[in-house]
This record gives structure tokens, C-alpha cells and sequence, in this order.
DNA sequence: TTGATAACTTACCTTGAGGTAAGTTATTGT
DNA sequence: ACAATAACTTACCTCAAGGTAAGTTATCAA
């Protein structure tokens, strides 16, 4: 007795993001997909003839997802500190949940390896995601809320690889790791960090 | 006819480092070291029977890098912005060259494939890491070079995953990334960065 | 010089990976 | 209701991975 699904396609893309965020790109298999689904992997081979089809999916689905978060928190009527601590807390605590990394760190360290196809997105994505956090760190210091030397660009690529890194960092010594990087973050741009609690109140 | 060599194991660590920063450590056979030094896997086998214990041999080359490196630059009689410098210049842009990353990123990404053996090594490594950035930005402050708001070991967390994330980065945008990152870093510390060539003169 | 040992090679095994072909079963539009 | 199509399954192929066993050849110490 088979159960079909006619959203197959995203429980395929959601396992794969999961298996790209926990042991990457390379080191998950059509077969682990399939095992948690209950199906064969030919089932995968037919929505997804290649692994590289797959992979470009995968990237697309972080497109989609980027466009659509970023530009949620940029029209919001929230300060730039605000604005920050939710990309944090549901961008990253949240989104790349424990023992996950973000899944563009993940592509970043198996780039030598990765289908042609996949890198210029990946390219695209790293891009979209500096300009965003340009975009609340101008927002912020032109507000007066953060204070920081240096450019602004320089600053969100200091806070962006500062926050991926503390991730991949936090699988292997616990999640302290990842809140004392935050709070240093904050505490650097004049600030101090929002715990997520403080936030659904505020926000 | 072969070509027997009495220091085989350091020149197999030495070609499975570069592919551990290149590939990663589930993404490079025994095979390809074979092919890189005209030998045959198995020869690699007899000196690594397991590539669990080469993946503990590479941990521990690391370890042995670390405590030369940084004792080295802790006993110098240096200012702590040059101590700084020469672990961004030596420790990581030259060790690692282009497209490589820094081996403990590498192996902390594939943490969850990674055999068991090899992870307390890996952590205690991060560790001493951090703690020797602690030590420099430690110093840095009390001298009053470095000016920073926070608490040492947040700030040292900041610096050393920034600088981490930022060679992942720089394979995929190039080296500008890390150039600006390092940058920001400096003048975020109260300090101007040193380029290479300056610090041959100085140091 | 000779025997022990370390450094190999050849030849193999097993497993799991990506991938394909051909068939089967469910769903859907007409 | 019925054909067309999409969603599968079964059964296979090939290749490369880690790993082993048994033999060969160089090296070095007594």
C-alpha cells in the first residue's frame, strides 16, 4: 500500500535541507532521503533526475525563503535593534535549529566538490544576505541606535560570518558559544541582545 | 621501480591536510593521496590502517602547529596588535593558501560523519585556539592598545570566528572578503591593520 | 651476509553511492 | 469510464570507497 503525496517535491526539498544543514551536501545520500519518507530512492530520482537537480532546489529553496524573510523584516515598522535580533533569533536560532548549520555555510565548505550548477547561486544567496544586514546596520546608525566605527558593509560582514561561524561552532561546544558571540555582537554595536521571549513582546 | 621513503607518514599527512582544507575529510580518498605521491592505497593503509587514525594523526599535526605557533607569538616580545597580525597573516592567510580553509572549520562542519576518536581532539583544539586569542586581546588591553566594550573572551570569540568564516567566504567571493573583514576587525579593535609586507620591517 | 623488519604492491572483498530501465499503480482531466 | 500522466517500485548497472590478505622488495643492524 503506497502513500502518495502530491507535495512530494517539498517533503523532498524540506529532508534534504535538514540532511544539507546536519551533514552536508556530500555526505547525505538519495537513500537517507528516501529511508526517512518511507519510499525508494527511484521515487527521489524521478522528481529529482540528478543529485545536482536536487541541489539546485535546495538553493532555490534558500532563495525563496531569504526574499521572502529579509523583506519582511525590512518593511517592518521595528527598530534596527529590533530588526537585527530577528534575524538572529528566527533566521538563525531558530531556522538552523540544534546541531544545524546554516545551510549556506554548509554549501560554502563543499564548494570544491559541489555540481557547477549549484555555485553561482550559492554566489547570489551569500550576496542577498550582506546586503541585508547592510541594509539595518545603515539603518540603525543613521537612526542613532548603533554606534561603530569603520563602514558599514565591513561591520555587517563582521556580524554576518561572525553569527555562521558561531553556529558551526555551537554544534561542537554547546550553545553558549552562539548567545555569548550574540551578546558581544550587540554589545559591540552599542547595544544589548533581545532574548527571544522579550522579542515576541516587543515585536 | 620504487621510490621508498623513511618520512611517508609526514608526507602523507602533509597532501591528506591540504585535501582536508580543500575537500574536507569525507570528501578526499586514500586514493587521491595515493595519486598525489605515485603510490598505492594500500601503502597508505600500512602507515593509517584506518582513516580514523589518520583523521587523529591530522588532529594531532594541528596540535603540535598550535602549541609552536602560539607559544612562539606569546613569548614575543611584540605589541599585542603585531602578535594579532602575524596569527592573521601566518597562521591563517598563509597556512591557509588560496582556496584552502582553516583545517578545524573543515573538520567542525562535518562534525556529524567525523569518527567518534577524533572529536575531543577537535574541541580542545578550538579551545586552545580561542583561549590564545583571549591571551593577545588580554594583553592588547591592558597595555591600552586595543579598546573594546565586553568581556575579553567575547571579543576573542568574535575575532577568531569572524577570521574562520571569513576563509570560507573567500573561497567562494575571493580574497577581498577577507581583506575588508580583517580590516573591520582592526579598526574595531582601536587598531589599523599591518599588511604583510609591513610586518617583515617591524617584526 | 644474513635475518628481521618496515615499506611497499597486487589482488581481492564488501558496501553504498549515483543512476537507469521497465514495469506497476494511483490520480486526474475529459 | 477511460485514457493520459504522474508517482511510484523492483531490479539492476557501474563505480569508487574503505578495508584486508598475502606476497615482494628494500633497508638496516648485528
Amino acid at each position: 500500500m503506497q502513500t502518495r503525496s502530491k507535495n512530494r517535491k517539498a517533503q523532498i526539498i524540506s529532508v534534504a535541507m535538514d540532511l544539507l544543514q546536519t551533514r552536508g551536501f556530500e555526505n547525505f545520500s538519495y537513500l537517507d532521503i528516501a529511508n526517512r519518507l518511507a519510499i525508494t530512492k527511484a521515487s527521489i530520482h524521478h522528481h529529482f533526475p540528478k543529485k545536482e537537480d536536487l541541489g539546485v532546489a535546495l538553493c532555490q529553496a534558500i532563495q525563496d525563503w531569504h526574499e521572502v524573510e529579509f523583506s519582511k523584516i525590512l518593511r517592518a515598522d521595528m527598530s534596527a535593534q529590533q530588526k537585527l535580533n530577528t534575524y538572529i533569533n528566527a533566521n538563525l536560532r531558530y531556522a538552523c535549529g540544534k546541531n544545524k548549520i546554516c545551510p549556506l555555510s554548509s554549501l560554502q565548505v563543499d564548494i570544491a566538490s559541489l555540481p557547477k550548477a549549484m555555485q553561482p547561486g550559492l554566489k547570489a544567496l551569500d550576496e542577498h544576505e550582506l546586503g541585508f544586514i547592510t541594509q539595518v546596520l545603515s539603518q540603525g546608525r543613521e537612526q542613532g541606535e548603533f554606534h561603530f566605527v569603520g563602514d558599514t558593509k565591513g561591520q555587517a560582514m563582521v556580524v554576518v560570518l561572525a553569527c555562521k561561524a558561531a553556529l558551526q561552532y555551537s554544534r561542537v561546544h554547546g550553545n553558549d558559544i552562539f548567545e555569548q558571540t550574540m551578546a558581544q555582537i550587540m554589545t559591540l554595536l552599542g547595544s544589548t541582545a533581545i532574548a527571544p521571549e522579550e522579542l515576541e513582546k516587543t515585536g
